[in-house]
RNA sequence: GGGAGCUUAGCUCAGUUGGUUCAGAGCAUCUGCCUUACAAGCAGAGGGUCACUGGUUCGAGCCCAGUAGUUCCCA
């Protein structure tokens, strides 16, 4: 059989992806294993695989295929959300392709083609999940808007405003022009831009005088219903009572006062629109202004306005900012950087509008969320997160959670003719229930026309996918809640997981999860977030095409320490890639070799194994440390360490058997077990060419698979192997140095003499020196050697015989900088010795260590003099 | 404006309660090798005033204060 010397990943990852599926091994159901769950963030039914899906899902996976190989039931819960403002964008997009308008149809029609669209497009992501080789069970995939998760959010709707933490209210929320819906604080990005800030001059009443008002949004002054100066301001106190004309609209307003007012910004007098700005807003109901809302939900210009009349905002801002120029009410206007807040869904230009939406009571319900992460019962990784954390929870707002939207679960809320409402999921129980209040209704009673916020719907997801709301005592809900981990961005911390975990104690008096893995937000090399806009993120599936997805998830790993951000560069994959080729190559070696049960096992042979199970014993427990601490891209280098040096560079050598010989029945069959070990470890990251591998190295059954291997504890007693035999490689590198400094072939045999002055040589690797730096003799000797290259390692001196080729000059200028060193160093110990508060302040076994420094570079000079006097 | 974090090699990062023999790794770089597993490779090498200033200490990358730069969150 020809094996490829390069590794061809595609092949093997349709196969085993199949063969996984159709065996069933990622499918869980609660048994008398420990379960070890996650659900997944679902992602956006509209999305695409993006850098960051991919980062955030191969760590789940990761986490999940080392919990399934440590024999517990693992079970990651795939699915999608609903993701109402863009889904509801993308049909209105695609009706209007075909010349519908959402206006003319109705609600149910318009639901009918979301929802064809959500069967067509939605829940591609989850298909490209699976080129990344995420382990999930896809049995349990959920939506967010499926039948029984939307029967959950009406519960919870009505339990919350029973319980009285829903509200409706009249507030500034921020309008969404573009969705023509509110949106959250969160998903409004400040981004600061280029403005003008125009300088207005308004009339003093009776009085020839003016007052000059900056402004960014001069459209607004249609609005205005005050000018407001801080008490303080020497420039305004005359102005005490006195009223001024809006320009344009002739309009009085009161100027009034507050030391809200910033002096040094504009010219100290501030414009008071208060239908649409928060802070305006504020001022108006402490100084009982009038509201004037001049702009309609689409960003037009509204019947109050007066003036424009059904004109865009923006276009509005220009045409006033000229027709006030050629009234001569334009004093000036400057370039100024402001902060504008963007719509995360449209992108438009949020309008604070005051509105009346409902809205979730935060202050007690937060309560147990902030309390259960500050007191450790969840923790976030990094830590760092928890002072934000904190931060964000006590100065928590109540969460608007009305969406003027279709698609979503729309509000059960039901209103008479008059305008007064009960909550209730079905118009019957609404009609019992205006009955039971002795309220008005007929069969005009109508239903909200709002939807839930998708958030709304989302933090129940860790209770919802295990129908902990349908059946609380259901035997999922029961075995798989609280999940163990979630694996999230930074950027949801608030608008996600913080009301998961409130929804979690609220619901089922426990937490939703018990660690919170929070990833970094993947940039591109120069450090920018990617995104569409500026065309920096690669293609994710492209690049699992051009790597293989083990390469890319390598890669995506190499570089991600939990919570910093990651600065990806394609390099990354190709190491990934790379690795696995030498993986491949490690498998193409070992398979070819010819296995003889007569032949003899060398001793470097015994004794490299002997070391590597050692070796492979310490790393192991040092893994386990690294995944306690969630440090992943560690337990992934320290694995590939393992695998690439110790394992080929060093072990894999010394046991290699010469050209045309074949190996040791024994010794092959260790090497082969350890290399599944190996296998098994590298497993989480790369499931593909391990798979791979494991049946090509061997015969298998249908069902044994590594996917479902068992990671061994390996029992292994502490021989002391591993000094010795970093000795014994420092050994080979210098000799290693010698023949090149000296320009001698790896092909030419050396001798070694060792010349002990100190302690006793440990001979346990000779056959490994002597096999790895070719030697032909290895001798420990009590004199000198002449004409020998010379090196010095801890106490031992090594010569190696070559002749003439010796230069003595350059050896006696090494052998003196050596020296000076260590006389140096040997200086500061004796420094540290003779300072009388170091020896009574250090603890003892400090104190140890610096006498054994200067033991040991005592000795070192007098073997570097004696060198030098041989040279000479 | 308020708060939090970060600053260690060209790049990305480790660095436990302050205490081994130049402060570690991977990548990149340089040198020599197409050695019959792998040039997607092998064998070597170089590279750091631990942002800066001061303090505490016998001893500071680590603790404290200030300064600068930078990122994020909130307003």
């Amino acid at each position: 059989m020809e094996i490829p010397k390069i590794y061809n990943p595609h092949e093997a990852e349709d196969k085993w992806y199949q063969y996984w599926m159709s065996r069933g091994f990622f499918r869980s159901v609660p048994d008398d294993r420990e379960p070890y769950t996650i659900a997944m963030p679902p992602p956006n039914v509209t999305g695409i695989l993006h850098m960051g899906h991919m980062l955030n899902n191969t760590v789940q996976d990761v986490l999940i295929r080392r919990a399934r190989m440590l024999g517990k039931n693992a079970c990651w819960v795939p699915g999608t959300d609903h993701a109402s403002i863009a889904t509801e964008a993308k049909v209105v997009a695609l009706l209007k392709e075909k010349g519908i308008s959402k206006a003319d149809i109705t609600r149910d029609e318009f639901l009918k083609y979301a929802w064809e669209w959500k069967d067509k497009y939605g829940g591609i992501i989850l298909d490209q999940l699976k080129k990344l080789g995420c382990s999930c069970d896809w049995d349990r995939t959920r939506f967010t808007m499926e039948e029984d998760l939307s029967e959950a959010v009406l519960d919870v709707f009505i339990d919350l405003h029973n319980k009285g933490y829903i509200y409706r209210g009249v507030r500034m929320v921020n309008w969404d022009p573009a969705g023509k819906t509110a949106v959250s604080d969160e998903e409004v990005i400040h981004r600061e831009v280029n403005s003008k800030l125009y300088y207005v001059k308004y009339q003093v009443e009776g009085s020839e005088e003016f007052v000059t008002v900056a402004t960014t949004r001069p459209e607004t002054i249609l609005g205005d219903t005050a000018v407001c100066m801080h008490p303080d301001d020497a420039r305004y106190q005359h102005l005490q009572g006195k009223r001024v004309i809006i320009p344009f609209v002739n309009r009085s307003v009161p100027v009034i006062f507050d030391s809200y007012i910033t002096m040094e910004f504009g010219t100290g007098a501030l414009k008071v629109t208060p239908a649409h700005d928060i802070n305006d807003y504020r001022i108006g109901i402490k100084h009982n202004l009038q509201v004037i809302d001049t702009i309609n939900p689409d960003g037009t210009m509204s019947e109050a306005a007066g003036f424009y009349i059904g004109e865009d905002r923006f276009i509005v801002r220009k045409k006033i900012a000229k027709d006030l120029e050629a009234a001569g009410f334009l004093a000036k206007v400057e370039d100024i950087k402001n902060k504008v807040g963007y719509s995360e869904r449209t992108d438009a230009v949020i309008e604070p509008k005051l509105s009346m939406q409902w809205f979730l009571k935060m202050d007690k319900i937060s309560h147990p969320a902030l309390e259960n992460v500050l007191n450790g019962n969840i923790n976030l990784i990094p830590e760092k997160f928890i002072n934000t954390y904190k931060h964000w929870m006590e100065n928590v707002h109540d969460w608007c959670i009305s969406r003027q939207l279709w698609w979503g679960q729309r509000i059960p809320a039901w209103y008479n003719e008059k305008g007064e409402y009960v909550v209730a999921k079905t118009k019957e129980e609404a009609i019992a229930k205006f009955k039971e209040k002795n309220l008005d209704f007929n069969q005009n009673i109508r239903q909200e026309e709002d939807v839930v916020d998708t958030w709304f719907s989302s933090w129940l997801w860790p209770i919802s996918v295990f129908d902990g709301f349908k059946d609380p005592n259901g035997k999922d809900i029961n075995y798989y809640y609280p999940t163990n981990d979630l694996i999230t961005a930074p950027e949801i911390l608030f608008f996600w997981v913080a009301r998961m975990i409130i929804a979690g104690y609220e619901y089922r008096g426990a937490k939703p999860f018990t660690n919170v893995y929070l990833t970094g937000i993947v940039r591109d090399k120069l450090g920018r977030k990617m995104s569409k806009s500026l065309g920096n993120s690669p293609d994710a599936l492209g690049l699992i095409k051009q790597y293989g997805a083990d390469g890319v998830r390598v890669g995506m790993l190499l570089c991600s320490p939990a919570g910093n951000d990651i600065l990806f560069d394609e390099s990354l994959c190709e190491q990934g890639r790379n690795f696995a080729n030498k993986i491949w190559n490690a498998f193409r070696l070992i398979k070819g070799w010819e296995v003889s049960e007569t032949i003899e096992e060398p001793a470097h042979t015994t004794i490299a194994l002997d070391w590597f199970e050692e070796q492979l014993f310490t790393t192991h427990k040092q893994i386990d440390q690294q995944y306690s601490q969630y440090k992943i891209s560690e337990v992934l280098m320290t694995t590939y360490k393992l695998i690439w040096d110790d394992y080929c560079a060093w072990l894999l050598e010394i046991v290699k058997p010469d050209f045309g010989k074949p190996i040791n029945a024994d010794a092959f069959e260790r090497i082969q077990s350890i290399f599944e070990d190996l296998l098994k470890l590298i497993h989480p990251f790369m499931p593909f060419i391990t798979e791979e591998i494991w049946h090509l190295i061997r015969e298998r059954k249908e069902m044994d698979c590594i996917i479902v291997a068992q990671i061994p504890m390996h029992d292994c007693i502490n021989t002391g192997f591993i000094i010795p035999f970093n000795t014994a490689q420092e050994v080979v590198t210098a000799i290693r140095n010698i023949r090149k400094e000296k320009n001698i072939s790896p092909k030419e045999p050396l001798s070694l003499f060792i010349r002990k002055s100190h302690a006793d040589w440990d001979a346990r690797f000779d056959s490994v020196i002597i096999r790895l730096a070719n030697l032909n003799e290895l001798t420990v000797v009590q004199d000198k050697v002449d004409n020998a290259a010379t090196f010095l390692l801890k106490t031992y001196e090594f010569f190696i015989p070559i002749g003439d080729k010796i230069d003595k000059e350059a050896e006696m200028e090494r052998l003196q900088k050596e020296l000076d060193y260590t006389k140096g160093f040997l200086e500061s110990v004796m420094k540290k010795l003779g300072n009388e508060r170091f020896v009574s302040n250090a603890k003892p076994d400090i104190i140890e260590i610096e006498r054994k420094k200067q033991q040991d570079a005592e000795t070192k000079i007098r073997v570097i003099n004696e060198q030098l006097v041989n040279l000479k």
